[in-house]
RNA sequence: UGCCCGAUAGUAUAAAGGUAGUACAACGGUUUUUGGUAUCGUUUGUCUAGGUUCGAAUCCUGGUCGGGCAACCA
């Protein structure tokens, strides 16, 4: 299977086992997620890692659940999470949980404290820390590492049986308290918690630690190439060492480095301080990086794929530009959206030499990146339309070319119009705008010669479908939302929701269908929310089109 | 300052001892009934000092810088 694309460090492993036959050609991924909260667009990193590695190599993956925190772990995320999955276009193997393994795994922890291996300490969590000694100090042993093997026995199941209070025991790997790599300081292995397991419910009272399920669950499930991120490289001495211990599959870790993007939060634990503290509207709320609200915003699968594909794995911590995962959604939707006309901020435009009560039924393409235009819709037009706001300047600058006094533009679809005159009320607003329009300009029959510069949108007025459009922002001001000295929710853009309550579109909008991908010609790309009701249509902006234009006003 | 990772344009990512390439971003053309799309072009890079070699981004050594590790979290 080799291209003329060039292998990421993981896939050189995985190609440099397969010929060396190691685990017989064997390819097994997993995707471990703990049911602790949603997806997110760095696990949507991971997920096209591992499932694409098996399906790259004839391989499998599992999904499983790391559930060993009853504390923190719910059937919701359980959903979620395979929801999520699913729409990203992947198949488990099986669907697994750390806590199917509860036996086995506390059948390991006796094996041990039989070999001598692993002890009871009954010391308090701030005396345990204490002993551990610091990185550049070895750590201190206590009476209880030296407890009897059958004192160990007796205690440890003494713990299973509920004898004990939360905390008042823990079960530790007998190590080395000097190793400089403070994870193998004897670590802890089990610990108690008397609380209700979202699948195992009161059946325990002890639950294996992360590093004491994490390596095991890979070795139950003989995955070959356990792929995490780098923080646990320190951990993998001490996987390796119990799964040497046990004398179970030799599992092997490889290391990549999350996902970064700018101006976003990545971590579980902040996305939920979000939710939780109001400053979004749910996990699904579309400003949030998850797989749940980037969906809801109107992101596609296929946007997300190409994304994952193109910021590449490697062992180097990485920021990614938000512009690139924008890039690519625009990319995709450009080629599947259909285009319709919005008007976002409306202002009246009368053509004055259009007869009133007339009016014509124009057809425009649905995409015309698209061969035949995949398909087309009527666009109803009459004398009065709504048109951008910002689509008229009174005195306009040189590089203008939309409406003003004198100046011309083409209605898309439909006519070229040369504006004449515009009213304005007291305060000094543009309320209307007047035009005249060339019959001659008709849109497919022109045989006006006239060229302009500017085309722009348009809604009929007594056509008009109202909805109401969320325009989304940056969550964040900075770049870097958890730079030094800043507490990421203070630098939260106040202004990244907007609503618009009435906007004008063009009336086959009133038919949009969810999950679809609509671009409102020069104002980005848009989809339908599931807020909306019968006779009130809401929709959300995945991005906006690229602006050149806006930039050129920034520059001044 | 103990151990462990890492360092290539602004941001990512290739080049497996032999021409430093690609994408996004930025900038400038062309085309255009979306200031979109498409297309062409431009700017910007091997952390540093030695060593090995005919030849080093790549191998070796020292340094510098960035990140991680002392939860009964994962």
């Amino acid at each position: 299977m080799s291209e003329e694309r060039s292998l990421n460090f993981i896939e050189e492993i995985i190609e440099e086992d397969i010929r060396n036959g190691k685990n017989d050609g064997r390819v097994h991924t997993r995707f471990p997620p703990e049911p602790n909260g949603y997806l997110h667009i760095g696990h949507a990193k991971s997920i096209c890692l591992n499932f694409g590695l098996a399906r790259k190599y004839n391989g499998k993956t599992n999904l499983r659940f790391d559930d060993t925190n009853p504390e923190k772990e719910e059937t919701e995320y359980v959903e979620s999470i395979k929801e999520d999955v699913r729409w990203l276009g992947f198949e488990w193997e099986e669907e697994l949980y750390a806590s199917d393994y509860f036996d086995q795994i506390y059948s390991f922890a006796v094996k041990l404290i039989e070999k001598g291996l692993a002890y009871v300490d009954d010391s308090s969590p701030d005396e345990i820390a204490l002993q551990k000694g610091t990185p550049t100090e070895a750590g201190v042993a206590n009476q209880y590492r030296s407890r009897s093997i059958a004192e160990n026995l007796l205690l440890f199941s003494e713990m299973k049986e509920g004898k004990y209070k939360d905390g008042e025991r823990v079960l530790r790997a007998k190590i080395d308290l000097a190793s400089p790599n403070m994870h193998l300081r004897d670590p802890i292995m089990y610990r108690i918690r008397h609380v209700n397991h979202h699948r195992t419910g009161d059946t325990w009272c002890i639950y294996p630690m992360y590093d004491f399920a994490h390596g095991q669950s890979d070795s139950i499930e003989k995955i070959t190439h356990s792929i995490c991120t780098l923080e646990f490289i320190p951990h993998r001495p001490l996987y390796d060492w119990f799964i040497d211990e046990l004398e179970i599959f030799p599992t092997k870790q490889y290391e990549f480095a999350r996902l970064n993007m700018t101006y976003t939060v990545m971590s579980k634990r902040r996305l939920l301080q979000l939710v939780n503290e109001g400053f979004v509207n749910g996990w699904d709320d579309p400003r949030m990086p998850t797989i749940s609200g980037m969906r809801r915003r109107g992101y596609t699968r296929d946007s997300i794929l190409e994304f994952c594909d193109r910021i590449g794995v490697a062992k180097r911590e990485n920021v990614i530009d938000v512009s690139l995962l924008e890039f690519c959604v625009r990319e995709d939707l450009n080629k599947s959206a259909w285009r319709r006309m919005a008007v976002l901020d409306p202002l009246k435009l009368v053509i004055t030499n259009y007869p009133e009560g007339q009016e014509e039924i124009f057809e425009g393409e649905n995409n015309p990146e698209v061969e035949g235009g995949d398909g087309s819709r009527a666009i109803p037009f009459s004398r009065e339309l709504w048109i951008e706001r910002d689509d008229f300047m009174e005195i306009p600058s040189k590089k203008y070319f939309r409406l003003g006094p004198g100046l011309m533009v083409r209605l898309k679809s439909a006519y070229i119009i040369k504006c004449d005159d515009f009213v304005k009320d007291e305060q000094g607003n543009v309320t209307e705008v007047h035009c005249s329009y060339i019959p001659e300009s008709k849109s497919g029959h022109d045989t006006s010669a006239i060229k302009v510069k500017g085309t722009i949108h348009w809604v009929s007025i007594p056509h008009a479908s109202k909805a109401e459009v969320r325009l989304y922002d940056r969550l964040f001001n900075d770049e870097d939302p958890m730079s030094n000295g800043k507490d990421f929710l203070e630098i939260i853009n106040q202004a990244s929701l907007q609503v618009m309550p009435e906007v004008y579109m063009e009336p086959d909008m009133a038919h949009a269908e969810m999950g679809r991908g609509y671009q409102f010609i020069r104002k980005g790309y848009y989809t339908l929310d599931k807020d909306s009701v019968e006779g009130n249509l809401v929709f959300n902006r995945t991005v906006t089109l690229k602006d050149t234009w806006a930039k050129e006003v920034k520059k001044g």
